[in-house]
Formats: structure tokens, C-alpha cells, sequence
DNA sequence: CCACTGTTTGACAACGTTGTCAATAGCAGC
DNA sequence: GCTGCTATTGACAACGTTGTCAAACAGTGG
């Protein structure tokens, strides 16, 4: 009932407390007979080394951050399978996590705000994670990661490739944009609008440079005037609409950066009288759970976040074990999902 | 650049580290000079504290552990104002935590699983936490909390209220489902059905009686021909509203347990020819994004999980300052949200 | 001025692990 | 059997805090 410490183990099995923890650590160098008895000592007791016990003697902490954005737009609508962001990263990095006896903090941190590299710091110091995983807008910081660097904390860049500072895990944006344009054309839609995210995210003209890669590669016409500015917000995503909408030559078909623009493109396009997928067909990132159960259900590009997260968390665990921190970068494959919101022009 | 010490701070101070200790946690009987000085020494090294450390040293972790279901069907859907519950948890918690230089760590584990108590007797010896956060299902789990409570682990428990079993924060659930019941009443609607929630979720059966409670208090006879089972999935709602509408006489409105199952109850109206709101008016609860971003935007109960998580925190907080965990209630208010679902009784 | 009280400060042990290093044991080669 | 390895085991310090307790100090009442 009350606290087991190593010490309670090593008296139990009749071993030093140094024998106990090299069992504990799957440390080589201990005859089969120690092993054995510890291993039943531990479990007899019911003994689980402390976390704050092991970062305090040894080099590891056995903890990795994860920082998000506290007011990050991304992160309200980057989703896939049933769930958002967060809830889709903690369960991809937690199983990882867990399987090597390791743990997950979230933090959020204000990415616009000026003090915040001290604050990370102050995160750094008061938590000695063994390793960070920063997700967008942050993961594209270079001056807080060159500082991470340098202070030789590994750290994972979510959504961006790393290009040799830090790690990186990310899918690639440019196809994928060029991937949801194509579908589009391959239904024979000539005329595709595209409404664009925000700035303050790479993937925002990753898309729209995969959106005119494709265009080109068919042999369409890029027209500028069929790309409408936006910040993945509703508000957004209506006000761009109804400006393509509105057009002389308006288009058969939209791509949206995220779903809550397609969705509110949904919205617009009844306004104007048309039928979606009929009328206009609509193509959006992100495969939330409001994309799929929308009406039509959209046709959406899904990030692998959970894997994503799950591939930072082995990157960071393994660098930690190695004691060193190589760069690496792993790209993942996205997918589309082909649903009613799209169909061939009529 | 390199690591920060209270020893560091003392000698810059001049101050035994004792002192410093006393001046970072703001005990009294330190006079104004020296105190001061250590917060100036502080400053100039930009020292914080190790959450390991302290741990180590003193009586308290600075950490508390929210305990989330793995298979968390509800997890996926309670939501409120733009992201989801897990999401919210942590905006709400974590400025709670913040304010009092505490951590919030989340955990994933199996309710169903038999090796729960296990499994959290683990997290407790690995993470000692200062405080512990569990949400539904988890938090109906008396066992488990009976378990922690003997244990003297301060317990929150977020939907339900803990009867002197831990401490409560929550929601009335049955209130809730009486003024879903009584906006439809009010709109004229009489033959109104139900669809409920997965019975693992106490909430579910409050919603039910809620219902209840409002028809009989309008006079309305209960017809258990109009409650149709469900458990929060998409495709329950859809099975449960095809049953209800096909009904002789169909209800002219229906209360979905969720947003989810709510749309389920959209798609399947178009598919009877049946139009929202002017042929079947829909509430339902949780206020997800996709409920207010839906075809037309579903009239929903918001939960205040935010606010929620944030008086668990300060309880457990606020408990662990105190050295002792009393048992304490908190009911937080819900929103009854108009939108676009519900109309009067053509 | 003295005894007494309360406030302020600091010295030191303790927390539960791991890293370091030394001691011991086992074994091969001569 | 002795020497010199390597594999195994353990003793002990160290990590960075806070809790405990004692010392020094300041004020108060007689």
C-alpha cells in the first residue's frame, strides 16, 4: 500500500539497488538467476520507477513536449479519423510513448508573442524533456529551433520537412494540393476555383503551388482570379466564396484549403442556388468529422497526424537512447477520400 | 547557457538556498531586502525551477494527470466552441495550471480493461501527481475512485457529481435534456422523439429522464414508442431516426444525445423527403464544430467543458496547497444554443 | 539589564534513482 | 598454479529541491 521504492525491490530480491535498476533499464551484463528474481520481485511488489527519481539521477528524463500553439487556427480544424489534431496526436504519440516507458506533455505557447523563446526555455528548464516536438506554426520557427539546436534538445518539426535543422515528419503539402486539383480535373472540371489558407502556415502555399502544378500539367489555364485569399475560417471561407461565386465565368468546382471553408462553401453555394455536388464540386483538406458527416459528405485529403506524431515520438526516443541527434527527415503519404461533395460537370 | 541551479541563484544572491526556495514559493518570513535580492538573481540568471527536483525534495509534484478513456466514444464528440473535449480540456486546464505553476499530463487508458486499477496504481507510483482528473467514463468508476480516495490521491471526477466520493464538477444532464425537450415544446411540437446516448455514459440516461420530465411537466403523454436507442455513433443515428420517422405517426422533432448522432438524424431526414427544420425540428447536444457548421446549423446544448476542466484543476490545486482533499460538488452551467435546426410546428 | 518571545536565516539531511568506479568471480592461456 | 582478461555485482556519490531544526537576531515586558 504505501510507496516501493527500488530499495524495497533490492531487499526483496537480495540484490544491490544498482542490480535492480539495470533490470529495470534492460541493462546487458546480468546472469539470467538476478534477472529472474528481481524481475519476480518487482512484480510481487508492484514496484514502477519514479519519473522525477530518474531524471534527478540519471540523463534521461523520460519525458517528451509537445508544443502547440495557443491560439492556433490550424489546430481547430486539422483532423482526420474522428477526431482533431490534438486528440489524434495524442493518441498516435501516446501509444509510441508508451511502449518505450515514456511519457507525453502538452504545452501551449503563444507563437506570436516575443518572450517566446524564453518561455520554451523556462519549459526546458523546469520539465528536461528528452526531447520536443513542435507543430505548426512553431515547427516552421527557425530562429527557436536553431536555439533548441543549439542547446542540443532533439526536436521534431511537424508538417515541415527539417532540411538538416532538427527532425522532420511531415506529408507532402504540393502533391497533395496538386492530387485534389487533379481528381477535380480528371471529372472534367476546367474552370477550379481555390481558396487559400493562411499565411502563417507553409502548407497554405504548399497547397496552392500543388493546386497550380496540376493545372499546368492538364494544360489549363492558371487563372488568378480563380484564387481567393483566406484564413481557414468559416467567415473566411464564405467571403471567398461568394466572390468566386460570383464571378462572370464562375467555376464548376472549388478546392479548399480546410474543411470548415468547404463547409462554408457548402453554405455559399446554396445561397446562390446551386447543388452541390451538381453544380459545384468541392475538394478540402483536413477529413474532419464535420467534412464526413456534412451533407454531401466532402471529398477531403487526409493527413496522417496520428502517424506523424507516432514517428516524432520513436525519432525523439530513439535519439535519446543514441545520446545523439542526427538529422532526419521522414515524409508520410496522405490520402484523398473520394466523397459526394464531388462529381463529373454536367 | 548552461543549467541554472538554486545553488547558482544563492550565490549571486548571497543567500543560502534555503532562502531562495522560500522566496520562489512565496513563503513568508523572508524580509523585504533579501527577498529582493533573490528575485533579482533570479531574473538576471533566468533560473527556474526543476519540476524533478522539487519533487524529489518536497512534498509536492506540481503535476496533475488527467485520466482519459482510450476508447473513448464520447471523447470524440462532446465539444464545444470550435475544437473538441480533449482539446478543450487542455485550453481550460492548462491556463488553470499555468497560473499556479502546475502541469497537466494526459492518459490514455482502457476502461474495459480488467487491469485498470493496475494500470493507475502505475501512473500514481511512476508520475506521483498532486492531483487526479478523471473524465467519463472514468469518472463513474466508484471502485477506482473508492480506490484513489483510500489512497488519498485528491480525485476530481468531470460529468457527474462525486457525492462525497472524491470532489464533482458537472453539469445537470437531466436539466439539460428537460430544456432541449421544452425549446421544442415551446416551438409547438408534441409528438417529439428521442434518441439516446451509449448507456456506458451516465449522462445518457440524465438526458432521457430530462426528456421525460419536460413532456410531463407539459402535459404531453410519454410514448416509449418515440425513445430510440443509440450510442453516440453516426450510424446508430441513423438506425434509430430511420426507426422514428418511420413510424404511422412520425414526430415532427427529435432530441439526438449528440451532435453526431443529430446529423445522422439530417442526413436521414432528406433521405424520407423530410426537410430541417421545416418537417422535423433537431436538438442536440455537445455543440461540436460540425453541429455549427452543419446544413442547416444544429440548435445543441453546450457543455462548458472548458470551464469544467478548470475548476478541476483549481479544486486539486487548491487541495494539494491545503495538504487535505474535502469532498466538494460543482455545478456548472449548460447553453441551450439556437440555431438554425428547430422551427415551430408547421 | 534580563528573560522571553517571535521572526529571520541558514546548515544539513532526505527524497529515489542512475553514473562511476572498484571489487570480485570466472575463465582462458601459458 | 599464475597472469590477465572479461563479465558480473555492489558501494557510493550525485542530481536539485524542500523539510526540519537550530542559531542568530530583534523586540517586549518586567
Amino acid at each position: 500500500m504505501t510507496k516501493v521504492t527500488i530499495r524495497h525491490v533490492a531487499a526483496e530480491a537480495g540484490v544491490a539497488v544498482k542490480t535492480v535498476s539495470r533490470v529495470v533499464n534492460g541493462e546487458p551484463n546480468v546472469t539470467r538467476d538476478l534477472r529472474d528474481r528481481v524481475t519476480l520481485a518487482i512484480e510481487r511488489l508492484g514496484y514502477v520507477p519514479s519519473m522525477a527519481a530518474r531524471r534527478m539521477g540519471g540523463s534521461r528524463s523520460y519525458l517528451l513536449v509537445a508544443l502547440n500553439d495557443r491560439n492556433n487556427t490550424i489546430n481547430n480544424w486539422r483532423s482526420g479519423r474522428g477526431n482533431d489534431w490534438l486528440d489524434q496526436m495524442l493518441h498516435g504519440a501516446m501509444l509510441a510513448c508508451e511502449t518505450h516507458g515514456y511519457r507525453m506533455l502538452f504545452e501551449l505557447v503563444d507563437g506570436a508573442s516575443d518572450d517566446l523563446a524564453r518561455k520554451v526555455v523556462g519549459i526546458l528548464a523546469a520539465l528536461q524533456p528528452d526531447g520536443l516536438i513542435l507543430t505548426p506554426p512553431h515547427s516552421q520557427n527557425e530562429p527557436l529551433i536553431a536555439m533548441l539546436v543549439r542547446r542540443n534538445v532533439p526536436v521534431v518539426r511537424l508538417g515541415v520537412p527539417a532540411h538538416g535543422l532538427g527532425m522532420g515528419v511531415y506529408m507532402d503539402e504540393r502533391a497533395a494540393g496538386a492530387a485534389a486539383t487533379r481528381h477535380l480535373v480528371s471529372l472534367g472540371h476546367v474552370r477550379i476555383g481555390f481558396i487559400a489558407g493562411s499565411e502563417r502556415f507553409a502548407a497554405s502555399e504548399a497547397r496552392r503551388l500543388g493546386y497550380v502544378d496540376a493545372l499546368e500539367e492538364e494544360g489549363i489555364p492558371v487563372d488568378p482570379g480563380l484564387q481567393a485569399p483566406g484564413d481557414f475560417t468559416f467567415d473566411s471561407g464564405i467571403a471567398a466564396t461568394t466572390g468566386l461565386l460570383g464571378l462572370n465565368a464562375r467555376p464548376t468546382a472549388l478546392v479548399a484549403s480546410n474543411d470548415e471553408m468547404a463547409l462554408a462553401a457548402l453554405h455559399c453555394a446554396g445561397r446562390f442556388g446551386l447543388a452541390v455536388p451538381a453544380d459545384l464540386s468541392i475538394v478540402s483538406f483536413d477529413d474532419t468529422p464535420g467534412a464526413r458527416l456534412s451533407l454531401p459528405a466532402l471529398t477531403s485529403i487526409r493527413q496522417p497526424i496520428s502517424d506523424m506524431a507516432a514517428s516524432a515520438a520513436e525519432l525523439l526516443i530513439a535519439a535519446s537512447r543514441a545520446g545523439q541527434h542526427q538529422p532526419i527527415d521522414r515524409l508520410l503519404p496522405f490520402r484523398l477520400i473520394v466523397r459526394g461533395s464531388t462529381t463529373a460537370r454536367s
